[in-house]
DNA sequence: AGCACGCCGACT
DNA sequence: GTCGGCGTGCTC
């Protein structure tokens, strides 16, 4: 009998995106395993390449021909568990993604290998080479050239057909060496250490004092860094260290060392007096926990109910048992408060798993996870990936949250994800929120998840008033600014008492679009189906899209006159217009933009925090996580950005940001005021968002999902075809909607399925690229699936054709 | 992806 | 005939 292993093949072709055989050779019979990384020869070549071993079977023979054996294994231990490769399998199937983009989703970035192949030539024995074979002389040729060089490079300079057969010739008469090194992105640290062999060193000179020293010291502490030891001792050189080593007194080695996120957290074990509400949630998920398991929680709570004590209690009692937890934040940035609780209360046994960690930082903190040195992870949506192998909890915290969904493929939503985990690990998947998604709530109300509310708020404070202010009424009251009335005293108010007052404004730069008066031209960019926004600080113009940037023409390139105009604002010219209006305060603006270096936005908040910024500016970045006591004033300067969106969210997403963004006022002693300036005032997501009431404002909205057929009440499929020859995307998107209609007449599929389209993109060019669009609405998701499945391979058959497909099921943005 | 192979037109 | 460009097809 003899060990097979399927496995799959790391690179990023879809061709070779599938199980291939190897036989196990005796050797490492032992010690592959199912998750294994590997290496295998592949190809006619037989390069060698990295895998990932899915499965291992016996069997008498080979299943193939000409089945090759793995060459070596990489990591000891298996690098997937079985939980993550079922989660691999499932989501290549639920989100039409390759193997391999799966499995780069549960291994951490940097750190899978790249074979570099380098084909050197031996000095002295080229020197008496004599052939006769053109090949072999201009191989020879180039390296004597070059010295040495990669296999593509010969062959790309190396004008001659297959240099395989000769290149091998010429390796087996030792004319060239061909190495295979193999190097990865993310690196591991190590430490020298310094550690005791032998403690009968009486022997030892009694000149040689340092030594002596070097022993005592390390017949007391048995080991100790290398640079502890030095610094201790006061060794200037290894000298003495080295004389111990060749005596066999001691010896030094290298041990892995793992770089540390957020540790200048104090464990602070602050007891907290939980609420009755809280004790009573705790106790609907209890069970669960202790029977092991699965359920959906929704947690429906306003900010301030004290979501975190119910985490906290909860993973307590996961860690009892023994057993991991996953809490994931949608931005990690904002969840400082998060953290510092979490990691007061649990300390070194927390780790942090973000994308804005460094390579090196990111592979040790899931190595950390994955020895079991980390028994809790907070971290943003891929932290879901965690490779804990006994999960007792996954908590999902502001479950709305956009950054849940993966915007690059696979597509996946983190929920979704969670959600498989959770049942394979009989564990329960809590979503908080404080205004849930329209789909978690309908799914609460219809039992598949189990509701919990808190209602009342720490110290029975009363949530912050807001209004809505009709900014038609200030037009006709002769009011032009960007401010109405109201918010305008407010602010002053403000200034005046030294409270500290947010605006928010859902839109950066300094004017979002400039249009020429005389002809209407409004200055688009060149690559995208855009308008440039203006940015007055770098002084020039630039593409939210792609980056492009030039500078405002003084004249219309149209029609030559001068009457160009700056419109729309954004947050930079709500900053300029707040400085001179309030010459006296002091404005700080958070966005993108002032955040782009490292650590500028903790500065900017450190700042507002020590009451250096009276007035803050920003956009999403100012709604979400903040908590200052002494801001009592939120105002929103345009409501109707999002409200206008075309996007069949933009009333859901209005709703959560204004909630969101008034949240952030009131939460010191003071009472909170917001306004909320607006176009639409008796639009419902603002009257309702008025009144702080949730239910109301749900009511509404999923009667509108409904009468329109929009989520939860079906599925949406959105197809964007890309490309740079638009008649092309035309004809291919044309084509992919006739056979999908066509199948979904052979499947007799329901008059409930809809398909809009092809039509052209709403942002209908990106980068030069064309891009339209296919809608599909579906009640049952498996039957689009396959349509689309089988559409997919048959269209994606010729990779090298112009036109990408790309396929999103249930997007955020329809954009 | 990476590579070989085969077909075809251009050019000695 | 031979060279090189390009399109096609395969990798356990």
């Amino acid at each position: 009998m003899k060990l097979f292993a399927n496995l799959i093949v790391n690179n990023k072709s879809k061709n070779t995106d599938m199980e291939y055989t190897y036989e196990i050779p005796d050797h490492l019979a032992d010690i592959v395993q199912k998750g294994s990384k590997v290496i295998v020869p592949f190809g006619k070549i037989n390069n060698i390449i990295e895998a990932y071993v899915l499965d291992i079977y016996e069997n008498k023979e080979a299943p193939f021909k000409n089945t090759k054996k793995i060459k070596d294994v990489v990591e000891e231990d298996s690098i997937l568990t079985k939980e993550l490769i079922g989660l691999c399998k499932w989501m290549k199937e639920k989100y039409l993604c390759t193997y391999m983009e799966a499995i780069r989703c549960v291994i951490p970035r940097g750190s899978s290998l790249k074979i570099k192949k380098e084909i050197q030539l031996n000095e002295e024995n080229y020197i008496n080479y004599n052939t006769n074979s053109k090949i072999e002389q201009h191989i020879i040729d180039y390296l004597k050239e070059k010295g040495k060089s990669t296999y593509t490079n010969l062959i790309k300079n190396v004008k001659y057909k297959s240099i395989y057969e000769p290149l091998k010739r010429l390796e087996n008469r030792k004319i060239i060496t061909i190495t295979e090194k193999l190097i990865r992105d993310a690196k591991e640290l190590s430490t020298k250490i310094v550690e005791i062999q032998d403690i009968n060193y009486e022997n030892l000179n009694k000149r040689a004092k340092k030594q002596i020293e070097i022993m005592d010291y390390l017949k007391v502490h048995k080991r100790d860094t290398l640079n502890n030891l030095k610094k201790s001792i006061g060794l200037s050189n290894n000298g003495p260290i080295n004389s111990l080593v060749e005596k066999n007194l001691i010896r030094v080695y290298e041990e892995r060392k793992f770089r540390t996120v957020y540790d200048h957290v104090d464990k602070i074990k602050r007891h907290v007096n939980l609420t009755e509400e809280q004790v009573k949630a705790i106790n609907k998920v209890e069970p669960f926990l202790d029977k092991e398991k699965y359920k959906t929680f929704l947690i429906h709570g306003v900010t301030g109910s004290g979501k975190t004590e119910v985490y906290v209690d909860l993973i307590n009692k996961v860690l009892k048992e023994g057993k991991e937890a996953i809490i994931l934040v949608p931005e990690i940035s904002l969840a400082t408060q998060m953290i510092r609780r979490i990691k007061g209360v649990f300390g070194h046994v927390v780790g942090i798993l973000h994308s804005r960690l460094s390579l090196g930082e990111r592979l040790d903190e899931w190595e950390k996870i994955r020895k079991g040195h980390v028994k809790i992870v907070i971290g943003a949506r891929s932290a879901i990936f965690s490779p804990f192998k006994n999960l007792g909890i996954i908590i999902i915290d502001e479950e709305h949250e956009y950054s849940y969904k993966s915007e690059n493929r696979p597509r996946y939503h983190t929920i979704e994800v969670a959600k498989f985990r959770a049942i394979k690990n009989q564990c329960p998947l809590i979503l908080g929120s404080a205004t849930p998604s329209i789909e978690a709530y309908y799914k609460a109300i219809n039992k598949e998840y189990e509701k919990i509310e808190l209602i009342s708020r720490y110290n029975k404070k009363p949530l912050p008033k807001v209004t809505v202010v009709d900014m038609r009424e200030e037009l006709k009251m002769g009011n032009k600014s960007i401010f109405s009335q109201a918010l305008y005293e407010e602010l002053e108010k403000n200034v005046k008492n030294k409270k500290q007052s947010i605006l928010f404004l859902n839109r950066r730069g300094h004017s979002t679009f400039i249009s020429c008066r005389n002809c209407g031209y409004v200055l688009k960019c060149p690559k995208c189906d855009v308008s440039l926004t203006y940015h007055s600080k770098k002084g020039g113009v630039t593409c939210h899209y792609c980056g492009f940037k030039t500078s405002p023409p003084q004249i219309c390139p149209e029609c030559r006159s001068k009457y160009i105009k700056y419109f729309g604002a954004g947050t930079e010219k709500i900053e300029n217009m707040t400085k001179k209006l309030f010459p006296k305060a002091k404005i700080g603006r958070l966005d993108l933009d002032t955040t782009s270096k490292k650590g500028s936005m903790d500065n900017i908040l450190e700042s507002f925090k020590n009451g250096e910024i009276d007035i803050l500016i920003g956009t999403q970045m100012v709604a979400k996580g903040l908590d200052f006591p002494n801001v009592t004033l939120v105002g929103v300067i345009a409501a109707d950005i999002s409200l206008n969106i075309p996007d069949f969210r933009s009333s859901e997403r209005t709703f959560q940001l204004i909630t969101q963004v008034a949240g952030r006022a009131g939460r010191g002693e003071d009472e909170g005021r917001v306004i909320v300036q607006t176009y639409s005032p008796e639009h419902f997501a603002l009257q309702n968002a008025q009144n702080h009431d949730y239910t109301s404002f749900y009511n509404e909205e999923i009667l509108m999902r409904k009468v329109a057929n929009y989520p939860p009440y079906c599925n949406i499929v959105n197809i964007i075809f890309s490309g740079e020859d638009e008649r092309e995307i035309i004809k291919v998107a044309q084509d992919f909607a006739d056979r999908i209609k066509l199948n979904m007449n052979n499947e007799k599929m329901s008059s409930d399925n809809e398909i809009y389209g092809p039509n052209p993109a709403l942002i209908s060019k990106v980068k030069l690229k064309h891009r339209w669009q296919l809608i599909i609405k579906t009640v049952d998701q498996n039957l689009i699936r396959g349509i689309i499945n089988y559409v997919d391979t048959n269209f994606r058959r010729d990779e090298r054709g112009r036109v990408l497909i790309s396929i999103d099921i249930n997007p955020y943005s329809m954009l």
